[in-house]
Formats: C-alpha cells, structure tokens, sequence
DNA sequence: CCATAATTAGTAATTATTACTAATTAAACT
DNA sequence: AGTTTAATTAGTAATAATTACTAATTATGG
C-alpha cells in the first residue's frame, strides 16, 4: 500500500482519497482478477455518486505505471501487480478457481529469432488451463 | 473458399448464400486485420437488413472450426486463417501498417516446464512491433 | 416434393466504455 | 494557514460492441 503511494507519487499523480480506497480495494486481487464492474459497484459503496469516468481512467492510469494489469482475455477483468520488483512476467490463469500464477522465463527470443528485421516493441502470452490443485481435484 | 465451405460441411453447417459472401469477404483478409464493423457494412451493401446476430454468430462459429482469427489484443477485429494444415500458430502484428506474419515455432514448453502439476490447456501469445519493411522505411 | 432442423431478419435490450463540463480538491508556494 | 492552480472527480449523456428473442425463411436429407 505504501509502495503504491509512492509509485504513484513517483509519478506526479495526486494521492486523492478516491484511489487510495480504490488501491486498497484492489490490493485484495493479487492471485485473482476482479470484474471493474464488482470495482465499480464496490467504489459507489463507499462514494455513491461515483463516476466510471473516475473508475475506468484510474484502472487505465494505475495499469500505465505497473498497479494493476489487464487480464489479456478478458478486458473487463484486472488484477493488482503486487511485485513491483519483477514488472515483465506473463501469466497462467485456472480455468477453474481462477487462481493466477506469475510465470517469471519468458521466450520471446523464441519469436524474435524468427523475425530477422523486426522491430519487435512488445507481446502478450497468457496460458490457461487447471493449476496443480484443481488438477488433482478434478481428477479424483 | 472451396477448402472452407468443404469444411463447413464437415462440421455440419449449412452452405448459405450470407455464409458464402461472407467467406468471400474474408478472404481477402489473410495478411491484415478486419474491423468487425467494416465486415457489418459490407454484408449490409449485399444483404440490406442483416442482423448483427447473424454476422456476430457467423463469425463465432467460422472461429470455433478454424476458419477465422479474432486479434487478442482487440477482439473486434479478425481476420480469415487460410492455412488450413497448420491451425497453431501465432501472430506478430506490425504497429505501423498492420501486416501480419505467422510464428510457427510456438515455445509452449517454456511454460508448461514452469508449471509442474498444472494442465496447461491453451495459451494465447500476440508478439508487436514494426515488420521488416517498416522498421527500414521508419529508420530512413 | 416434403419435412424439419438450422439459419436468418428484424427489432430491442444490455453491457462496456468514452465524452464532456462544472465543481472540487491535492499539492506547491507564499 | 491562506492562496493559487492544475489535476481530479461528479454528474450526466452518448456511443460502441455485443447479445437476446421470436417469427419467417431456407438448406439439406429422405
């Protein structure tokens, strides 16, 4: 939380009550996305003229500096980055429980390679399937 | 365009004059991108009162035997997959004119090596930047 | 040609997101 | 502490994208 605060100072955004409360909220889902429409009614609980204005600009701004992260599926759906030391991973999301896993090794040598030439400036992977839990669950 | 509608028959859909058209219209969408809504207007110059429906749905199903690709990035656009003998693959997507190329090499293992007890079940990977053309065309 | 199950048209509703302006407020500076 | 100001938010509305529903139509198999 205080990290946060001040990665978002860090970034010349002011600290209004609105994200701090929206911060803390968040903080909630880090091994799990959240519909910004659960967000959003969350945030109207606590500021009952809330606008989505204010929601969706913080999502997109607080994404910009590395808070949270967009689920690549599924853009309705983010998560709190809470590792703020490993910025680049990608993700392995159960189908099942919903649980995201960080996947640290990224191959994109593997496609660089084959784009002798290219400009290669970002990528997205995402993997999806049962975590280790689930797995087990669903096969006994 | 006669692979595709061999394959529609295969999978048990019918051979209609919307299905065909819109075939026809895809196909020559093989190395860039379709906005959906550029897709809406040109069935609805064909076939004036074409509901979203059919074209939404068309396109869903086209997708679930292989015949078309949504972008990950951006779901309202697609484009029709032609290589019909090699379905997995990936996309680098150029910034600058849009052009797509084909990633055969697909490093799957890479994380299913991290993820000991997980099902991995299917992943999705997006590569961007500028293609070979671009990046000499934007060093100049 | 007939039967029928799939498909489509036509209309409407819903969901998700963006736009705009006036009011408010955090932060910087006296 | 008060003042300034640029950023932020509330409030309202509009737009974009997608889905839902039912009656009419049509491709396909017999």
């Amino acid at each position: 939380m205080e990290k946060a605060i001040e990665i978002l100072k860090k970034n010349n955004y002011k600290v209004t009550k609105q994200r701090t409360d929206l911060i803390d909220y968040l903080s909630k889902f880090t091994v799990q996305y959240v519909a910004i429409n659960d967000i959003v009614n969350y945030m109207r609980s606590l500021y009952p003229g809330m606008s989505n204005n204010t929601i969706y600009r913080n999502l997109k701004e607080f994404s910009d500096i590395g808070l949270v992260e967009y689920q690549e599926k599924n853009k309705t759906l983010v998560k709190y980055q809470c590792d703020f030391d490993h910025r680049h991973h990608h993700h392995f999301v159960c189908k099942n429980c919903g649980k995201v896993t960080e996947l640290k090794a990224c191959p994109i040598e593997f496609f660089t390679d084959q784009l002798p030439g290219y400009t290669v400036e970002g990528h997205a992977i995402e993997v999806y399937g049962l975590c280790a839990d689930c797995t087990k669950k669903l096969k006994a």
